[in-house]
RNA sequence: GCGGUUGUAGCUCACUCGGUUAGAGCACUGGUUUGUGGUACCAGGGGUAGUGGGUUCGAAUCCCAUCAUCCGCCCCA
């Protein structure tokens, strides 16, 4: 005998949980279908050299590697061993367990490149595992729910996206803020400055403005190779507060010409061109030249989610690839993307008790009855109700009439039909309403016209 | 990967300085009620105090290790 428990960062869901779950699933596949993207899977498993290099040193520490199968220790020498870990872990494992949805799609998009109609839009709701020091929000095991649009380089795609955005939050009923910003901002930012080079260092500590205000990000960018000038010209900009179109005027005089940053500002003027003619109120997309993203892959525009009445990090992140199958053999695909953080999003809405009533059984009635007889009789009319749609339930044993009472009533089954000698000497049944607590005497004929 | 926190019944939590048989509420089981759940009353089951070691006459309590948890860092959805 042991304790049971779960892995580490992992969760059990059980009906309660999977009815919620489901609730906010079907609400986002609901929108992404009627937007066009096509549903794909791909597997848990790939190889593990499909997903290395992809997500960064740290990335590459967070997949959870899978030991080869067989003897895996047979071919190594000394040598493997002491070279350490790290590369000994490449000699045991050759498969991994995917991290994200996006890079398995681009290794998807380049094998079947000659099979899709592109631009491909796809989505894909699927666990991804991550070998992450689990906290609130963050699990090693969760879902992704993706939509990406692949081989069209219209800014119209990104407007396709944060309307999805829009619809599948306003369908949730839940306040969020959708940021954007452009990769080619933040380059041109750097670029004005002369530390092009300084580019990753320059988006790591940008991206933590909100959580540590400047003065620590200016210590950083300062240990990273920063002047104090340069550090003085950029807190005039990071420290800047306006609505879009202030920011925008502010950045397009800071750019003063540079050909990155005004190309990246167009990017954002087109899209929030687009998006006010999309019917959605537009008040929560905010563009933010401060937003940075930490996964490297992104070239373009780049979104992220985040709900307004708690903070809870971002529930939904995306952004514009340009590269990501060149590393699969298919350059020039470029491709645009959005992820929804369904965990954190349920997490949220469970905090902001925004989950409707919703049902955890789907049975409408439960059959009781207190023989043999009984329950021959209500084994004939369960089925007769399903056939008709009706979901419905028979108590599977002969036993105090009490068990199926207390048992409809822990699953919430709204009604209970009893059968007894008395109703089927009429051929009916005692309809218990369970909530109302009323019964009435009816035929099965009755029960079919009343819980149609 | 680093720093801290917590771990007692299925759940939420008590147990004074280390001292008898570790308690409560909720949940569960049975009964009051052999044709009725959600209310009430009565009774009952359930614990190797995360795990392993140590100190002590004696450990839930003190010490060490380990595992898990939550919080922060890194990073991320």
């Amino acid at each position: 005998m042991q304790k049971p428990s779960n892995a580490r960062g992992t969760r059990d869901f059980g009906p309660k949980e999977m009815a919620k779950r489901n609730y906010v699933f079907n609400i986002i596949r609901k929108h992404f279908e009627q937007f066009g993207f096509q549903a794909i899977e791909t597997p848990a498993i790939e190889n593990l050299s499909t997903l290395t290099g992809k997500y960064g040193d740290e990335g590459d520490q967070l997949l959870f590697k899978i030991l080869n199968s067989g003897d895996y220790l047979s071919k190594l020498t000394d040598q493997d061993f002491q070279e350490g870990s790290k590369k000994f872990t490449y000699k045991v494992s050759e498969k991994g367990l995917r991290y994200d949805l996006t890079v398995p799609f681009a290794r998807f998009v380049s094998m079947n490149r000659y099979d899709l109609a592109f631009p491909f839009r796809r989505y894909q709701i699927q666990p991804v595992w991550r070998a992450d020091r689990p906290q609130k929000g963050r699990y090693r095991e969760f879902y992704q729910c993706d939509a990406d649009i692949i081989g069209s380089n219209s800014l119209l795609n990104e407007a396709e996206l944060i309307t999805l955005f829009q619809a599948i939050f306003n369908s949730l009923n839940l306040k969020a803020n959708l940021v954007i910003n452009s990769r080619k901002v933040l380059a041109g930012v750097v670029d004005v400055l002369g530390m092009n080079e300084h580019f990753v260092d320059f988006a790591v500590a940008i991206d933590k403005l909100d959580k540590i205000g400047w003065d620590a990000v200016a210590k950083e960018l300062i240990e990273k190779g920063f002047t104090e000038e340069q550090c003085a010209v950029l807190a005039e900009l990071i420290l800047f507060e306006g609505n879009n179109l202030a920011k925008i005027d502010k950045l397009t005089s800071f750019f003063n010409g540079n050909t990155q940053g005004l190309a990246g500002l167009k990017e954002i003027q087109d899209v929030l061109g687009f998006i006010q003619q999309n019917g959605f109120v537009n008040t929560n997309i905010i563009f933010d030249y401060r937003l940075a993203r930490g996964l490297s892959y992104y070239t373009g525009l780049i979104f992220e989610g985040k709900a307004i009445d708690i903070p809870f990090g971002s529930i939904a992140g995306g952004g514009r690839y340009d590269n990501l199958t060149t590393d699969f053999g298919l350059p020039n695909m470029s491709g645009v993307g959005l992820s929804f953080g369904i965990e954190r999003m349920i997490d949220v809405m469970d905090a902001l008790n925004l989950f409707p009533e919703i049902p955890f059984s789907g049975s409408k009635i439960l059959f009781a009855y207190f023989d043999e007889a009984g329950q021959t009789q209500a084994f004939q009319y369960v089925n007769e109700l399903r056939k008709l749609g009706i979901p419905s339930e028979i108590y599977p044993e002969v036993a105090k009439i009490k068990k199926p009472f207390e048992f409809a009533d822990k699953k919430r089954i709204p009604f209970v039909a009893v059968l007894g000698e008395q109703e089927m000497a009429q051929n009916k049944m005692n309809l218990k309403n369970m909530e109302s607590g009323e019964q009435e005497l009816l035929s099965l004929q009755d029960l079919m016209e009343k819980i149609k």
